[in-house]
DNA sequence: TATTGTTATACTCTATAACTATA
DNA sequence: TATAGTTATAGAGTATAACAATA
């Protein structure tokens, strides 16, 4: 053998600590610029996620995410709040309800994206476009390879 | 122009979601296994930096790291409570004092290595050797061009 | 009984800012 | 005054589990 090796991986050995490292980064400054509007990062999900949809029920909605239920109502209670989404009984099954956007809320979403696409912009905006590319691809197939959507939940 | 666009780009088209989503999905699996031994991720993380070391100040600790000097206090007094570190006192200067490892915890991280190795075959193992380096260069590099090692913090 | 949603509880993670002790 | 460390405060994000209403 040519070297000694350490016993243990070194932190900087693992992928799962740079995604971590590097994804903290982004997701902290998207919430930067978020706060200004009275939004975070959680809620600008929940809010993107409902924009030109049909009322979508909460738990529809927790699946969709990957969120428990109890997530969901939490966060749907602070929308309600500032007054970007509505809450309505449910029609047929009185248990599930249905949840909207606001006119305000609607009106809001844009602009959010548009932080979006600046923090993108910001964080990625380096990268060229190929490489830009192949590292959404890979996130997706490993969204999709440990089934990161749709998920039950609970 | 072809296609209509919608107004605001979808979640799914920031690389920032799904990182984020793919990173909590990696980073919640390792707590759990973690959890096992009593220990958060953020507690490993600071332990895995302290083996082979000499003693360390947490400022120094906190910039190696990127957290907060109020951070990495929570931290240290959790991890003396479970007895895997000790706090000493400065020598030269007092302001500065001295973490290091107790025994208990320089045996604990190696068995908190193979669950993090564990961990990152759980979630990477399925990929080609080619792709697992490509994606751990890609973040390294995103690393490096936002300076998100030995940051000043505070 | 099974499902939807709420609520209570509990942590981790992290920051900011005020404060203390040392230099 | 400047730096190291602590502490107080706060809030995001999330989970689990018990519970109520509805089916």
């Amino acid at each position: 053998m040519k070297h000694k090796r350490p016993q243990a991986a070194a932190l900087e050995d693992h992928l799962g600590y740079w995604l971590r490292l590097v994804s903290n980064h982004v997701s902290q400054g998207f919430a930067r610029k978020l706060d200004g509007r009275g939004v975070t990062v959680a809620e600008w999900v929940v809010l993107r996620e409902m924009l030109h949809q049909p009322p979508l029920a909460p738990s529809q909605l927790a699946g969709r995410l990957g969120l428990t239920r109890g997530a969901i109502s939490k966060l749907a209670d602070r929308l309600i709040a500032k007054r970007l989404i509505l809450r309505r009984a449910g029609q047929d099954d009185l248990r599930f309800q249905s949840l909207e956007l606001t006119q305000q809320g609607a009106e809001l979403v844009p602009e959010l994206a548009a932080l979006a696409d600046q923090n993108e912009a910001e964080c990625f905006g380096h990268l060229g476009k190929a490489e830009r590319l192949a590292l959404h691809e890979a996130m997706q197939a490993l969204a999709r390879h440990h089934s990161l959507t749709s998920k039950p939940i609970d």
